[in-house]
RNA sequence: GGACCGGUGGAGCAGCGGAGUGCUCGUCUCCCUGUCACGGAGAAGGUCGCGGGUUCAAAUCCCGUUCGGUCCGCCA
């Protein structure tokens, strides 16, 4: 009978089998130690002289050799106990020693301080993931499965599959197409997200779904976005009319999530909410890191008389002029403002101006262009002190907005305000339905042209139709956006309205949607839904800063699997089958 | 599609115009009966990603290219 590592102590005096990955192996000449390793664990195997044929394969071992060992297990002598390891106070005497595989010396470092780089860990992932820490993300995965399972079953949710061969959706995301063969020439695409499934599902009479969906995109990755393929927590209700309902229905299960699975404090118990408008007025971002404060003052109306160009010219045009407080700014040196300067111009800035106060004098490039009050208006709202900076945008509202929002992100990063052990959610609401598209110089969707308008038909023949809003929901995860979903549109008549306030006509909206407009006139409960991004929030929940590193087989940033070298190229007769050819240009 | 950073024995890094490309780990041979990242002695292993250029001289500087990473675009 096969024991493991971990049980090893229990076992003393009797003679047990254990096997497992040689760790270490260290030959004494005449006494050979090795640790040897298995999911529990790693215990130190002794093979003495006298078992001649045993310490024969044991100078053969090699790293990562796979072996039987059988032999009594022993208390270690006092002095010779290793307090290191939880089965230091053992070791097994080995008796019969077997090598059931052998290795080849390795092409990454599984163990010590020389991580190999990311592209050797997945050209090697399978070797990669012997590595502790990869062993306890898996687990820590499939944990977090249950938690979300449990908790939906309770809540009297229903897990439907749906189809993985969908079909080509118009808007978002670039799809993957599957070519067909039984109908030559036509395409499947892989779903970007069972959106229209889970509605239908609702047409369908099922009150309440969820699925841990496999969600398909062929966009350009990031250190927090999978190539290709990703999982999401996806849930609808039926008979639902406002999304709070929604919110407060998966707060607990977030929360847990934070608290109970991976044992970090949440910053707040009652989770906030806040409208679109707010985040981008207070934060300069719909995904606000609500870990730090250091929010957006809005000094508009204190600097409107000001003679100083900068801020004068943006404020005559329509613009805002707003400022971020940084605490201990004045510690900042000239490079590393110069650092701030330029991702302030990366975003659309001019520049950066600032005011810093050290030692009861204001320090700043530009107070010699403001008069007294407006210093003083200045200090006064932002509430600076001695040691302070106070950093200034002034450019379109929207351009003021973005810029501080991401320099707010970067100071917070400088002084080390993200604490790893806090997790600060909230969910940001009422999103517009309607956006000013600037390079397209024309009015689109928002977000999701599916969601239900606030205030419903009525709502969409408002003067301003940027004004509109959409019954729209995301939650936010230390800055990261963990969840989007929306009260659904389930009323033809207010859903052609939504594609008409664009210009698109019936016709334009049944060629696309048809299956889901057809379906909502034979009695379409009102409903709404969600999706949680699971890769992401594990990403953050665990502290990880690349979600590459909570997945077990990823492919890299071009999309490529480095491991199994897909993708690849097919055989001519395959391509023959789908009425396909390749054309090189 | 764009910007920036990187590619040096099997792995991780150093060297950044001039002597023999150096260090740690691993590999191989030998020694070693209490180690636990064992120790000791020795050895092998490099087109410095690739191509071109500048120079008396290039791993080092320049241009191109390729691969990897981060970011922008993109991600309803």
């Amino acid at each position: 009978m096969r024991t493991y590592a971990v049980a090893a102590p229990e076992q003393i005096g009797s003679e047990i089998t254990v096997k497992g990955w040689v760790q270490s192996r260290r030959d004494h000449g005449g006494l050979i130690f090795i640790d040897l390793r298995d999911h529990t664990g790693i215990v130190q195997l002794v093979i003495r002289p006298d078992n001649e044929e045993g310490f024969k394969i044991a100078e053969e071992l090699r790293d990562e050799f796979v072996i039987s060992a059988t032999g009594q297990v022993a208390e270690r002598e006092d002095g010779l106990k290793n307090p290191n390891i939880p089965t230091g106070g053992v070791e097994i005497i080995l008796n019969k020693l077997s090598i059931l595989n052998r290795a080849e010396p390795l092409p990454i470092q599984l163990h010590g301080e020389n991580i190999s780089s990311e592209e050797q860990r997945l050209r090697y992932r399978f070797l990669d993931l012997r590595r502790d820490k990869m062993q306890s993300m898996l687990k820590k995965r499939a944990q977090m499965y249950k938690v979300m399972r449990t908790y939906m079953e309770e809540q009297e949710f229903t897990e439907v599959t749906t189809p993985i061969l969908a079909n080509s959706s118009p808007e978002g995301a670039r799809d993957f197409l599957i070519p067909s063969r039984l109908q030559a020439g036509k395409f499947y695409a892989l779903p970007q997200a069972p959106q229209q499934f889970k509605q239908l599902l609702m047409v369908g009479g099922v009150p309440r779904y969820y699925q841990l969906a496999a969600c398909f995109r062929d966009e350009d990755p990031r250190a927090d976005r999978l190539y290709g393929e990703f999982y999401q927590l996806d849930l609808e209700m039926s008979f639902v009319e406002d999304g709070e309902e929604v919110r407060s229905l998966m707060d607990p299960l977030i929360k847990n999530l934070v608290t109970d699975f991976a044992g970090k404090k949440i910053l707040s118990e009652e989770v906030p909410r806040i409208p679109y408008q707010e985040a981008m007025e207070r934060f300069g971002s719909d995904k606000p890191d609500l870990r730090f404060g250091m929010e957006l003052i809005d000094l508009s109306e204190e600097l409107s008389a000001s003679e100083f160009g900068v801020f004068k010219n943006p404020l005559t045009s329509g613009g805002a002029v707003k400022a971020i407080r940084v605490e201990n700014g004045a510690s900042l040196s000239r490079s590393q403002i110069d650092k701030f300067t330029d991702i302030a111009k990366s975003e659309g800035a001019g520049g950066l101006a600032y005011i810093t106060y050290e030692n009861g004098e204001v320090k700043s490039p530009i107070a010699k262009f403001l008069t007294e009050s407006e210093l003083a208006a200045i200090q006064q709202k932002t509430g600076a002190q001695d040691g302070d900076t106070v950093f200034f945008g002034a450019d379109t509202r929207a351009v003021v907005n973005k810029v501080l929002g991401r320099l707010r992100n970067e100071f917070a990063t400088h002084f080390e305000l993200k604490d790893p052990n806090v997790i600060a959610l909230a969910w940001i609401v009422d999103f517009p339905f309607y956006e000013y598209d600037e390079r397209a110089k024309k009015l689109d969707f928002g977000h999701n042209p599916f969601s239900m308008p606030k205030g419903g038909l009525e709502s969409l023949a408002a003067e301003d139709k940027q004004a509109i809003l959409a019954d729209q929901y995301d939650m936010v995860m230390n800055g990261y956006e963990i969840c989007s979903g929306g009260v659904r549109n389930h009323n033809p008549e207010v859903l052609y309205e939504v594609f008409g306030v664009l210009g698109y006509d019936k016709q334009y909206v049944e060629d696309r949607f048809g299956a889901m407009i057809n379906a909502f006139k034979f009695g379409a409960p009102p409903h709404a839904g969600c999706a949680f991004g699971i890769d992401r929030m594990l990403m953050e929940l665990v502290g990880e800063s690349n979600v590459r590193e909570v997945v077990a087989f990823p492919k890299n940033g071009s999309g490529v699997d480095l491991m199994m070298n897909s993708p690849s190229v097919v055989d001519e007769q395959q391509l023959d089958e789908l009425s396909m050819a390749i054309v090189t240009q």
